[in-house]
DNA sequence: GGCGGCGGCGTACGGCGTACGCACGCGTTG
DNA sequence: CAACGCGTGCGTACGCCGTACGCCGCCGCC
């Protein structure tokens, strides 16, 4: 009865298979299945095809094994998830930049960017806390250096690579938006927005809502020139980082 | 073959419900079903219980109807999803503040993190692009008054609303990750760390991550007092209210 | 040379979204 | 007043999902 709904991952399986990965028996080290081989034909599924095609049937037959075969290294689809983001974590840069803290930090902003856009699945499988494996520590460690002695304390440091990496994923998931629509509709966001311009204004004046139809309007088209995605997040950005420089200026003042 | 995947919802037909909601035929203004009825008993089975618990047959069973009499009313769960976020946008407070741009975006981060607080689900509804519904739309323009005459482009205007909002959603979304925890565990989010802390001390020094042993911990120890997610939403909020601030007055500056 | 255990997997179950077609009764029309 | 058409409600059934359970064959060890 202390036991929780199947709804969700155990963080404790999770974590057993992160952290001490199966060392290969002398028997299982031939061509056999492993922990790896999955994660890496999840991830490729996932990369190609999106979330909603990954599924433990699709996986298996990707592995050429029998669906079942696939729970004997991984007790169910959510730490599977679980193990793919770690992973896909591990796959980050982590050279270190020379620059100032504002430097180091655009750059990280910038990788974690290029992650979201490779492994798209992911802005839709972290809708929970992400487990905390190797790869997703090393990552958090190498984050933390771009911001340690600058003044912050360790909390303020934890609080603005929470407050970068939160505009990221928010910008990210936006432009993985704009990719799904273009893909669904064959038209570019732009297209997309100066097709139903006329059928939004109807509405928008008809319900008095002037302003909205104005910025929408040219927000909508300025799509596909200067204003989408990529706009949005360097526009924010450099407003976070701009927020960022006032605590480090006052820290830098008072120190 | 050219329609798409059922996988994602029919945005045409979920506007088709938004925008024109089905005048009360003579016949059917009894007390029949009406999308109205079911999006509220929606509503109310994803407060309670989560987005998980969500099924049409939950939500056929919550009105005391059979499971496929909901289809007669809404063209599937994705579209029923849509109008449902539409919806909860409606019941958001509209009031003019007074006071400066500062005060009134601020306004509208607490009142957008006070909606994703009392409809938790809707962080893990909104995956993909909502649906521009009428209440959305009228959310938009009134938030959009916010940050008029402050000398912004109608460009600049939408990237500041979807900086912030963006930030209130990553905060809200952590913040709920620690709700959910805390229901699952019976921890506090402070006490789960203090538990796992000489686990975590173990790996991270043994894998010589220093900075992320030392910040994580302070981090940890802090969490349920001075930090936690209200600090990370607090904190985020000010520094990007910072960073608008400096646009604005280089934009006044201009004249 | 026997055997224990582990890797591999076939079958089956419950639950999901939903297509399809039928029954019923009301409002309209002749 | 009678006949009809259609909107409403719904029972059944299908194909998909994740995964519990138990069997089978082979490898490495005693």
């Amino acid at each position: 009865m202390a036991s929780e709904r199947k709804a969700t991952a155990d963080p404790a399986r999770s974590l057993a298979i992160l952290w001490r990965t199966r060392e290969p028996t002398s028997r299982s080290a031939g061509p056999g299945l492993s922990v790896d081989r999955i994660v890496r034909a999840a991830i490729g599924i996932a990369d190609a095809e999106g979330l909603d095609a990954l599924t433990m049937r699709r996986v298996a037959e990707a592995l050429g094994v029998g669906t079942m075969s696939v729970y004997t290294y991984v007790p169910g689809k959510a730490e599977l998830v679980d193990v793919m983001i770690d992973t896909a974590y591990g796959e980050m840069p982590r050279t270190a930049v020379a620059g100032d803290w504002r430097a180091r930090l655009e750059r990280i902003a910038r990788d974690n960017l290029a992650l979201y856009q490779r492994h798209r699945w992911m802005l839709r499988a972290e809708t929970t806390r992400p487990v905390l494996g190797p790869h997703l520590l090393a990552k958090y460690d190498h984050e933390l250096t771009a911001v340690a002695d600058i003044g912050l304390t360790d909390v303020e440091m934890d609080a603005v690579l929470t407050l970068v990496l939160g505009h990221v994923k928010s910008a990210a998931r936006a432009a993985s938006e704009v990719v799904d629509l273009e893909r669904e509709t064959g038209m570019t966001d732009g297209q997309w927005w100066q097709s139903h311009a006329p059928w939004l204004e109807t509405y928008m004046t008809a319900g008095s809502y002037p302003t909205a139809a104005r910025v929408g309007t040219a927000a909508g088209q300025q799509h596909g020139a200067a204003y989408g995605p990529e706009y949005a997040f360097e526009f924010g950005l450099q407003r976070v980082l701009d927020g960022i420089s006032v605590v480090v200026a006052e820290r830098a003042a008072a120190g």
